[in-house]
DNA sequence: ATGAAAGCGCTAACAT
DNA sequence: ATGTTAGCGCTTTCAT
């Protein structure tokens, strides 16, 4: 047999048990120190700290989880109702961490509040404390009042992970949600190799007020700067996620301009926007590259309005923020980074 | 506070306890019995299997890596050397999932074999078996041996999943790998974006012989035949894999029809590819759509000579294929089906 | 062929 | 403040 490599790693971890001999106590003792239970002079605690991280500790998981599966650690979630399409997708990711974690000791509590109203966001936070839980997974519109509760949580020793949308200046441990910057990179990237005769872009968002919205618009116009295409960005509409505020605008817009050649959908409503390219059809295509796939969008791809969506993986945010907090709680570990992106992809009419 | 609603499931798992005491048997009798082991009468297994699948019985993972610790379940990997890009994505995939199953009883032994001689793949199979693995994910390319020896270690108790390429009408579990006919059905219609004035395509691919390389083109002509798009394949190259053969055909078919437009780099000799076209830069723009990221396709996407790259997740085979395999072992649970393809996404340039 | 029991690493309740 | 011990569900060894 010719060069076919042999590798075997045996990893021998410390148990508390070890610590305990050399710390010359019971392994209660050490159990309550690795948990910040009360109870251990201080003096003991911080000896047992020290060997532990000497020798690298790390629990055993499948020992953790068969102690806890009795009485299970309660993982919250705060999110938006189920009916949104983006979040039902997040949904699913949570779901498929959960199911895979189904036997280490976890269970789950959603708590769906509206995304519009902080207090009933507070509430549901206080709510989740009160009942327990382990840590808590948060997609709430950021506040002052939403920052507070989370702080107070998270000093009450419960950790905070935010997804989708961040909640920053707080002590979450980390963020995981999409990279909105090089979604309108990408946007702008795609627009120049379908945009060849008509130079002229719209963009189109909700507001220039949510940082979100500006992020992907700053996106999309930085990589005009730093490449040497010849789009131009005519004009930056704000349709306030309303119907007829977008498709007036749009329809303004390419009266005065007929040679416009493509369209950014950075948000705001899509429908509108392909209503109003159907109804200025003239002798050039207007391109279309925009964000997500709700059902709308999906119908644009079908219908050739649409030649280009970037998506931000829901699926995997939901269960990357599930998993992230498992390994925080039942192993120790902190997230390599602050901010978790999710893969941020291309999809066209073939993708689906 | 609003309509904020709550969901809690407790799921009560069925224990080994459980099913001894209604059958009436020790623990121990429903182990064997449970895991396959010898040693119980007929008449009591069946009683035994059948209030197992009455209670839906499933094994509690955590208790059974605890109890596995000492002498964790050995699970083996057979494939081409690491010096591969695309099989270093994989096996970066593969570690991941082992990082989530550390504790949960399993360990790795990779055998890294030589992809062209069937011979190799035999032994290694046959010295995993005899190393008593408790699987086995397969990558080398099919064969009569190989096949036979994949059914041998099926029969043997040792459960094999192939991975990246497959080998069929064998019993192996399943395989995971890339879809390659929607990958070429994706190459048509990404071509059809970007190729506009010149619509003569030209497909490059390794050999025809091969049903992989097949795939790809029949994808990306059935897509033609079933859109109204005025694309034409005017050649389907076969280069071998070498470059020499590439870029002669290439130029031969570049300067014998100066209007082609388009280049499908299916599989086969992408630098040869690239390098042809600079040969013959003409007045219009030669657009390139390709599979896979390596090196050299990355270079091409910067340089601005390939237009979109079609990847197949290798990371999340690698990853996909090790849980699915545990899954199998440690929790009973078959693939839900026979193929699990890696998601195929497009990348550009600012993608990377 | 089957039963009994020890042990895997950790938690939590009880004892000191 | 700290030690002791009984599980958690499964595997495995030793008895019967």
């Amino acid at each position: 047999m010719c060069p076919s490599t042999k590798s075997e790693v045996i990893i021998m971890n410390t148990t508390i048990r070890q610590i305990a001999e050399q710390a010359g106590v019971s392994r209660g003792t050490v159990d309550r120190v690795l948990n910040d239970r009360p109870g251990v002079k201080p003096l003991v605690r911080d000896k047992i700290k020290k060997i532990a991280a000497q020798l690298n500790y790390a629990p055993n998981v499948a020992a953790k989880a068969l102690a806890y599966s009795k009485k299970p650690a309660l993982f919250g979630i705060i999110m938006p109702p189920e009916d949104i399409s983006f979040f039902e997708e997040i949904r699913e990711g949570i779901q498929a961490a959960a199911e895979e974690l189904k036997d280490l000791g976890i269970r789950l509590q959603y708590l769906y509040v509206n995304n519009k109203e902080p207090e009933e966001g507070v509430a549901a936070i206080q709510e989740l404390v009160a009942a327990g839980v382990a840590g808590i997974m948060f997609s709430v519109m950021d506040d002052a009042l939403i920052r507070e509760n989370i702080n107070k949580a998270v000093d009450q020793g419960v950790p905070v992970i935010t997804f989708n949308s961040d909640v920053e200046n707080t002590r979450r441990i980390c963020f995981v949600g999409q990279d909105l910057y090089k979604s309108g990179r990408m946007a702008a990237g795609l627009m120049s190799r379908v945009v060849t005769t008509h130079p002229k872009i719209l963009i189109v968002i909700g507001s220039m007020r949510f940082q979100a919205h500006r992020t992907r618009v700053n996106g999309f116009k930085d990589w005009l700067t730093d490449s040497d295409a010849n789009l131009e960005v005519m004009q930056v509409i704000e349709g306030y996620d309303r119907y007829d505020d977008t498709l007036m605008q749009i329809n303004h817009a390419l009266s005065l301009n007929p040679d416009i050649g493509g369209i950014y959908m950075a948000t705001g409503h899509v429908g509108a926007c392909m209503d109003a390219i159907k109804q200025n059809a003239g002798e050039h295509k207007i391109h279309v590259v925009c964000n997500d796939l709700m059902p709308e969008v999906e119908q644009g791809l079908r219908e050739g309005i649409i030649d280009f969506t970037i998506v931000q993986s829901p699926y995997q945010q939901g269960y990357r923020t599930l998993r992230t907090l498992y390994e925080y709680i039942f192993k120790g570990k902190s997230p390599e980074s602050e901010y978790i992106f999710s893969d941020t992809h291309i999809k066209i009419l073939e993708s689906l």
